[in-house]
RNA sequence: GCAGGUGUGGCGAAAUUGGUAGACGCACUAGACUUAGGAUCUAGCGCCGCAAGGUAUAUGGGUUCAAGUCCCUUCACCUGCACCA
């Protein structure tokens, strides 16, 4: 067998008929298979990616074949920072680079026969596609969703450059070592928190895996507790947010963030100046990971010259900085309660500190009694005055309520989440459509004036100040005022990423329409993504900022409903046979081309599906590949047992039936490994018999096209039926799955000790009969007292004796 | 630190509602065929044991006639954490 010619036969062909297009409209009910686009870097296609767009190429397949419309598309996600890096090292353009890696993914693509829809294809960075990015940002911002704020970013002074926090991890830039230190920057954001109530609620219109949603809510972190205002002795005052407001008598002192506003106000009165801004530089030095550790140690430092007044007792009570407390989450302060909080214990005995009991239940000496232990079963509170002896949940409610009769406290909801920064120093992004003019501030450009195309220059130096290299590109960036045409220059800062993958599964729907983004009649047709599969790593981040997209569209009545993608699916990682992940400096890297090579595409793409748990990461295994080939070679071979006959072979028919029904079930359950078994084990029962029929070797190539579409397709012909990919899913027969006759096991005492075959739905007593006369039960139960006997019909006999 | 996940043979893994643990595949062992074998076929294969049998799903406990599955405990590993995509 030549593979490889019968691969690019049957590719042709699918080009030719243009079987996989998807029409907008017809008589079949449409369904949307999305598989996350990739970004086409340098390295080409990775195995990780081959498995699931297989997974999602035989759910399409499968589908196609039970008379969907089916829609399953691809395209890039090409704008982003590696092509930028890559661009600026070789002095090119990185349209050119991108261009170049879009058609060796395509090409790999292509190679292994996944069914997508190619005339649907676009890239984020084609001026026809990013156009409508920029002009939903328009959206945004005329809707009051996108403002500008000073936002600390991580800035290495060496390679004058922006981190991330990974490439910043440690506290050093990644690239040369330098010490990384935090620089504010004026950054675009959109006002994604105030969305946060509807990214919870709007879960509940999805399909998502419960994990799925379990990440979007842990994300979104919402906790229900209270603003506390807390007066400052000789004047002001500051607020904090607590979950445990029943503590509030055992509060001993406050902490701040270092990083927060209020010690900025605060700094005129402070005491120990020197001490407290050695303290904030220490700080801006460390991640938020370091900071927040547990197991760490506090640091910190007392605020002196300023103290606090505890709302209820009027005691003074001193302040301190901490850097466990984020400026940016709550109020940036927090009422310390060393004995019902382990950070804040820690804290006190580092600089020891008083600490003050008020929830009875255990000893507080050696660490805190927190809430997780003390909610719900009971505790009483001490040292409270009034409010001694309640049980805490009742005192959560009654001091809470004090405290709101005193106009001091808020019962409120925190979230976790925070506005999405929007801005990014790079160049190879959409450029964000705005324009500084001296005397008008801000102005959206024209929608009309869309798209602002990125210049064709070559050179993209980094700037020293962390600027944009858009703006040293001073002929694009000096341009007029679109409200009073004086003089202006534009925005230089690009969108991230994210901003392009928010949407493309709308434009799908309608790529190719230059009045909308997509209209409106070609999504109510598609309706919503009914099957989204992606990885792990963007159950969180992508999928919240492509819902909150989505629900900002639906608010401004853009998208036809608030939640776009119904069911979203995760899989694993393929690691290196090493365990590892896949990486070029562990050498561990497998290139689906040379499998594809040596192996086959339908052996390649056989074997990952094959290979575990498609939710969970799997080791590359060679070997394991090997057995998928055999399991080809034997499809191959059964071909030589074909005789005439249009009905399936008696003692297959059973089994047949069972396989269709696992294989489907399978296949739309994340089931792909057990799939693939189901069919090695048809396959195996065919090849024990001297001969099979062309019906039963067609149900099998059938049920096997969505996995190997290529030797499938190529079997079937040679058997004289048309091709597979235009014929329909066979169907199962219940009755037929089921046995007459079922082998059970009998225990005694709970052990097996032998088995007995009965009729299906035999009675109990009969079962039961059968069982007593087993001759191995026989020597366990022989002269013993039978004391109950339990019969499960279809399932188990369990006989219980004594002595 | 916070959040999520995982733990079953030598390996990848199966196991509707609790109901014969290890399907299917890999590796391995023995044999057949063969000029040859990363080909094919036959048999074996959790561990201990000649066998009868015992024992086994990370750890320890519990519920039940019956637990990989339900409840509690301890341990180990993996992933994400907002400018990588």
């Amino acid at each position: 067998m030549n593979f490889e010619q019968i691969e690019k036969k049957w590719q042709n062909y699918w080009q030719e008929h243009k079987t996989f297009e998807a029409q907008n409209g017809g008589e079949k009910p449409p369904y949307y298979v999305l598989v996350e686009f990739p970004y086409p870097s340098g390295a080409g296609l990775h195995v990780g990616h081959v498995r699931s767009y297989t997974a999602q190429d035989a759910v399409a397949r499968m589908k196609r074949m039970q008379g969907y419309n089916v829609l399953y598309p691809m395209g890039w996600d090409a704008f982003g920072a590696p092509a930028e890096e890559y661009a600026i090292k070789n002095h090119i353009h990185p349209k050119d680079a991108v261009k170049e890696n879009i058609k060796t993914f395509k090409g790999q693509m292509e190679s292994l026969g996944f069914s997508f829809d190619w005339s649907r294809e676009f890239s984020t960075t084609d001026p026809e596609y990013y156009k409508w990015t920029q002009w939903q940002f328009l959206q945004f911002y005329k809707h009051g969703m996108a403002y500008k704020a000073k936002i600390p970013v991580n800035w290495c002074p060496k390679c004058k450059s922006v981190l991330s926090n990974e490439d910043a991890a440690g506290g050093v830039c990644e690239r040369c070592g330098t010490e990384v230190i935090q620089k504010e920057k004026s950054q675009w954001m959109l006002k994604m928190a105030s969305y946060a109530e509807d990214l919870l609620d709007g879960l509940k219109d999805t399909n998502f895996a419960e994990k799925v949603k379990l990440g979007q809510i842990n994300w979104i972190g919402k906790s229900k507790g209270v603003e506390l205002d807390v007066d400052i002795v000789c004047g002001g005052k500051f607020s904090v947010f607590t979950t445990c407001i029943e503590t509030i008598y055992g509060i001993t002192f406050f902490v701040i963030a270092p990083d927060g506003k209020l010690i900025q106000e605060l700094m005129p009165r402070v005491e120990n100046k020197d001490e407290v801004m050695a303290y904030i530089e220490e700080t801006k030095k460390k991640s938020n990971m370091d900071r927040t550790e547990l197991n760490k140690g506090k640091t910190g430092c007392i605020v002196k010259g300023i103290e606090a007044i505890h709302p209820i007792t009027k005691k003074h009570v001193p302040i301190f900085l901490g850097d466990f407390v984020l400026g940016d989450y709550g109020t940036g302060a927090v009422m310390a309660v060393p004995s019902h909080d382990q950070r804040d214990f820690e804290y006190a005995k580092e600089h020891n500190l008083e600490m003050i009991q008020v929830i009875d239940g255990r000893d507080t000496t050696e660490s805190a009694f927190e809430k997780q232990d003390y909610l719900g079963v009971g505790c009483k509170l001490i040292n409270s005055e009034e409010f001694t002896g309640l049980t805490v949940e009742e005192a959560k409610e009654k001091i809470t309520k004090k405290l709101e009769s005193m106009g001091i406290a808020r019962v409120v909801n925190n979230y976790k989440m925070r506005d999405w920064i929007f801005s990014r120093q790079r160049f190879w992004g959409e450029p964000i459509p705005m324009i500084y003019c001296e005397k008008c501030g801000w102005v959206p450009m024209d929608e009309k004036d869309l798209p602002l195309l990125l210049p064709d220059v070559a050179e993209y130096e980094p700037t020293d100040d962390g600027e944009s290299p858009l703006s040293k590109i001073t002929d694009w960036v000096n341009t007029t005022c679109p409200c009073c045409g004086a003089p202006a220059k534009r925005e230089t800062d690009t969108m991230p990423n994210w901003a392009g993958s928010s949407w493309y599964f709308l434009r799908y729907m309608d790529p190719h329409n230059d009045k909308e983004f997509a209209s409106m009649d070609a999504m109510k047709y598609w309706n919503r993504v009914d099957w989204y599969n992606g990885g792990m790593e963007h159950t969180a981040r992508h999928l919240l900022y492509a819902r909150f997209w989505v629900q900002f569209l639906y608010n401004i009545g853009l998208v036809p409903h608030k939640e776009m993608i119904w069911t979203r699916v995760s899989h694993g990682m393929v690691l290196g046979s090493d365990n590892e992940k896949m990486s070029k400096s562990k050498g561990n890297v497998i290139n689906p081309d040379d499998i594809v090579k040596e192996f086959s595409a339908d052996v390649l793409r056989v074997y990952e599906m094959f290979m575990g748990d498609y939710q969970s990461d799997a080791p590359w295994s060679t070997d394991s590949l090997r057995g998928c080939k055999r399991f080809i070679d034997k499809i191959i071979r059964l071909k030589d047992k074909v005789v005439e006959g249009d009905a399936y072979s008696k003692d297959l028919e059973s089994l047949i039936h069972k396989t269709i029904k696992k294989v489907e079930h399978d296949t739309l359950n994340l089931g792909y490994n057990t799939a693939i078994s189901a069919l090695m084990i048809l396959a195996n029962a065919m090849d024990e018999k001297e001969s099979i029929t062309k019906e039963d070797y067609h149900v099998l190539l059938t049920l096997l096209n969505p996995f190997a579409p290529h030797i499938t397709e190529e079997l079937n012909e040679q058997i004289g039926y048309s091709p597979i990919c235009e014929s329909t899913w066979p169907t199962y027969d219940e009755e037929k799955t089921i046995d007459d006759e079922i082998t059970i096991g009998i225990q005694v005492n709970g052990k097996l000790r032998g088995e007995v075959t009965v009729q299906k739905d035999e009675e109990k007593d009969s079962i039961l009969e059968k069982a007593l006369q087993n001759e191995k039960v026989k020597n366990f139960i022989d002269g013993k007292e039978i004391v109950k006997t339990i019969v499960v019909p279809n399932k188990i006999v369990n006989i219980v004796i004594k002595g």
